[in-house]
DNA sequence: CGCTAACCGAGACGGTACGTCCCGTCTTTAC
DNA sequence: GTAAAGACGGGACGTACCGTCTCGGTTAGCG
């Protein structure tokens, strides 16, 4: 979590168990959050409304969340699973294909995608959502960069190759045309996409 | 402009010259408007805080602007001229290379670089800014792209490049890195990207 | 109630007993409205000024009552008791002289007194003060009526008497005094004034 | 006038005669000002729709005013005259009639009946307007104890009858119908109410 | 009869209050 | 004892006028 959310962190002892209501409200406040933030977008996303959809007291969700932004930055740790599930043994070049598909297809729809904007500018202002924001970035291009660095030591892709230059021109390029044009990247091309940074698939 | 000013639009006939107030009016409240945007972000950008650090009333802004969008979006309109001062006739490659490093230079560093998270949640919360938005990195990248297309011509570059995927990774990679990482992308190192973007320099 | 407040009208079934909070903004606010007519008068009577007279924030004075001319017209519902608190068995002279005594008193000197003028003003204005203003008047000088009634009937006073004309000018005198001069008029001469209107005491 | 509106004052030497202007637009506002508060009365009376009638500008009203108030009551003393108007040698009896159903008339109808109410309210906060109010009250009150005093010595009147009081609760009765309650006190029985103080008339 | 001073209309300006909306906090009551 | 309901203080929104001010353009009356 990104912090902001309290939950029994700092042991206080004579609570055995939690109440299971507790957790039924966090699950329903993050799906509503979820969904608001799918449907109303970022800009209109509003904690009352989140708690009327929950069905919940809007006291409830600021008692499990700090505030808005720390609400937002919880429901989208749930995605977080979903962003790294290729752990494959595949071939390093069809490792890499897969993985900036997988990049591609959650930033072109999803309700994570509805959400980097404000991450973005969350991230300039908030120390906390910045270290959040960073970290989930650095670990997915960590993942990308270990792949291509494997493809470069096995000679599947040139060796001039700089792993980290190539990995932040793949998720720049997909990022870039999200947040900067109409249309976001196509995943059907991340396969040209990749070719053009790393080289066509020598092919026999 | 993007619309929401209401300039002398249509030549009224019988306005002659304009109350020189007017423009100074607007010329500070524009500046300011700037600043509070790169500082405190799209979200808590205020008008109120505006005509503070513009020493106006803040009728005088919405006797200007209809309202904060709208005086948002024509705000960063300033920007414009500022980013695409390169129209020399050196070789493709050096062109690009000028290109790219200005794109580095002015994300790393500037007033405008400030309010591209402001720009991008802008974008996303409202379509006047977005449509700004867009239109501005579309012209952007259009120069690139066009830069980029000659070379391949020429023969200065490797006749496979598909300029439009070339100038979305170079640019991608400028903003990727400094929207999701702690350091902007080095000027200094936007040789190294075009090289491996376009294929090393075949010198001598 | 003038009308404009929201309270439990119409019994909402569900809602058992009413939040303590609420009554006592209500009395809070109510206070310092009238306090803020005395002072300034109606027409620089300002909500913003009421809620920090009141130690409370704008919205909550909105939240009971649905504008200024609302709020005001409650404030000063609140008068009514306090003015016609004198239903003794006296003989009907002595009633008459402590009744306009007593009116006399009130208009020289009370917090009451101090909002007439914003009273008169604003029931020029507005058509809900000017309810107020009139039905409250009205009661006052019926009361008066009544009483210099019962006096001609019983033979105290002259039979020719006009009990509400006679009523008019012994309300009148002691308004208009108030209004149109430097001093109110003096509660002393209330006597001298029943006598100059209803004949003197043939006291043996 | 109340202050306010600043004529040639302190004989600025140099100027031999005004400039017709100046009074053409003086009598225009001034006309303007009459009719605005008639039509629209005291509550909406606003500056800028005044100076539209008057097609003058803004500015050109504050040149010669103050502010509303000062306008205001500088377009009330047009009235002045036509208050005191009757200045006849008919017997104490009759010209106390003409001059209470004079006032009752006025009060009961006139464009200066509409103000009183803004008067009373602005005499309460202003110094000016207060002055202004109660010397005009003066005079008018003054008069009419002056015949109610000649009536008292020539016999017309009972002995005992004080002026001032009687002054009093004859104008007090028509101001205070017309400031609480609906109806303005009806002039036609302006004789009922002379006899009610003063003694009927004992005619033969 | 042409020049210059002033007055003018127009309206931009800094302000202030309006009544609305939503935030994040805090209190109360019901279950 | 916890959670819903929702009252609360706060503060920005965009609007409407206020009373002040600056701007050129027009007009009166002197020379």
């Amino acid at each position: 979590m990104v912090g902001g959310d309290k939950p029994n962190a700092g042991l206080r002892a004579p609570k055995k168990t939690e109440d299971p209501r507790i957790e039924r409200s966090r699950r329903l406040i993050r799906r509503a959050a979820v969904q608001e933030l799918g449907e109303v977008g970022y800009g209109a996303f509003t904690i009352e409304s989140v708690a009327a959809r929950a069905g919940v007291g809007k006291s409830t969700i600021y008692r499990h969340w700090t505030d808005k932004l720390a609400l937002i930055a919880d429901a989208l740790e749930t995605f977080h699973e979903e962003l790294v599930p290729d752990l494959e043994d595949a071939q390093p070049r069809e490792r890499v294909d897969r993985l900036v598909r997988h990049v591609a297809e959650i930033v072109a729809d999803s309700t994570f995608s509805a959400c980097i904007p404000a991450l973005i500018e969350g991230a300039e202002r908030d120390p906390q959502v910045r270290e959040f924001h960073h970290r989930y970035a650095a670990e997915r291009r960590e993942s990308l960069i270990n792949v291509i660095q494997a493809g470069v030591a096995k000679g599947d892709f040139p060796a001039q190759v700089d792993p980290e230059l190539a990995a932040l021109t793949l998720l720049g390029a997909i990022f870039y045309k999200r947040l900067m044009s109409r249309e976001p990247f196509d995943p059907e091309r991340s396969g040209e996409l990749v070719g053009a940074v790393l080289g066509r698939q020598q092919t026999a």
